[in-house]
DNA sequence: GCAATTCTCGGACAGGCGTCAAAAAAACAC
DNA sequence: GTGTTTTTTTGACGCCTGTCCGAGAATTGC
């Protein structure tokens, strides 16, 4: 076991623990900024209180850090639709809260997600945080299937499509709408949430 | 106009465009292995017969020479299914045909169309080849549309969905699926060519 | 054949990278 | 308050980056 690693199991809720989020945070705004190729660990270091030394006293390497930092962004991005999937009592309403969501939080985190893209595309070339990069897949990919299976629950059907590809339709719908947004399209935010509960509907059985 | 655009203008054809062409070429095996990020000048004139301070000779800077690298494979790749929708004859033919390309240039392909979702993400932060990125992607939601309007056209129907949105949803899923063949899933490559004989029955009234 | 032009090379430049280590600073124990 | 441990800084290391330049090679024009 490494030394970084050991200090991690030692303790959770220590200083050490808290200052690795706290750098974690500053790496994800510096790469949320400039993108993953064009961010360094000083960048990173001047996002944050401490100096770029410091980052090697508390993470292993650049990927240790990226890791955690994409980590505690979309694993918390994964969970945000567990209210809704809970509360909602009706189709309309659950499309109306879903698509407004998911619209809401491409609009005011574009560039939080344009880095999650950013990563998913680094991990197909390099090895370094692809382990953490594919369990934040599985996790989007849950969180979809279980807002399908709900909503398909509420209408009382069946869903009409595996997990894998209602994943593949949601994400490429998000995807392409970020893109067009950060190009300066506004107009397809607003399509997002009509092409969204379409796809809804058209998941179903 | 610059020294490299004067040369370009001048003459189509001769040696000096040529060159352009090889030193592309180059640039594509070598990004398309290491990626954007990774992949320097050096390392794009080794794949080539030229040194690397040869490159600065046939191109203004590195984003001119991505520029043309990506334009050649990507403006290729948008007309390769010109064919089947000039020449099928039944729904049936024209589905078939379509998705056994889609999944063959998945698959003997897969690294290049990495090299693509790379360089559309980089465009996201860089402005160097912005403006060939869109326009690749005009060119390729213009391909999907083209596809989806014929498939309708022989079933004798409407589409009932946007060219942006039959843009999202296929690339979506073939990107969707990219990914996971490169993870080492060969599966999804085989449920690729389901999904998009239902994506195209979706995508008519 | 010579002269002019085109082309290619290899090295230099300034600057950035991830990493590491020694020393200074801060925090803690007693 | 002193001694010990934890934390932080600063500066260095070797390597790589995109770009540029001068010298030489190759080619062309006549």
């Amino acid at each position: 076991m490494s030394a970084t690693a050991e200090r991690v199991a030692r303790s959770t809720v220590n200083k050490f623990a808290q200052r690795r989020q706290m750098l974690a945070e500053s790496a994800l705004k510096a790469i949320a900024e400039q993108g993953y190729a064009e961010t360094g660990l000083r960048a990173i270091a001047q996002h944050s209180e401490l100096s770029h030394g410091s980052l090697h006293y508390y993470f292993e390497d650049k990927d240790d850090l990226i890791a955690l930092a994409v980590w505690n962004y979309k694993s918390e991005c994964a969970r945000r639709y567990d209210d809704i999937i809970a509360t909602a009592r009706t189709p309309e309403e659950f499309a109306d809260r879903f698509a407004s969501t998911m619209t809401g939080t491409l609009r005011d985190e574009a560039t939080l997600h344009r880095l999650w893209y950013d990563l998913r595309n680094q991990a197909m070339f390099n090895t370094g945080f692809r382990d953490t990069i594919v369990a934040i897949d599985d996790l989007l990919q849950e969180m979809v299937w279980a807002v399908v299976s709900r909503f398909a629950e509420l209408e009382g059907v069946a869903p009409a499509l595996t997990p894998p590809l209602a994943y593949a339709l949601f994400d490429g719908v998000f995807q392409n709408t970020l893109i067009r947004f950060l190009r300066g399209d506004t107009q397809a935010v607003e399509n997002l949430s009509i092409e969204v509960r379409g796809l809804l509907k058209s998941a179903l059985a």
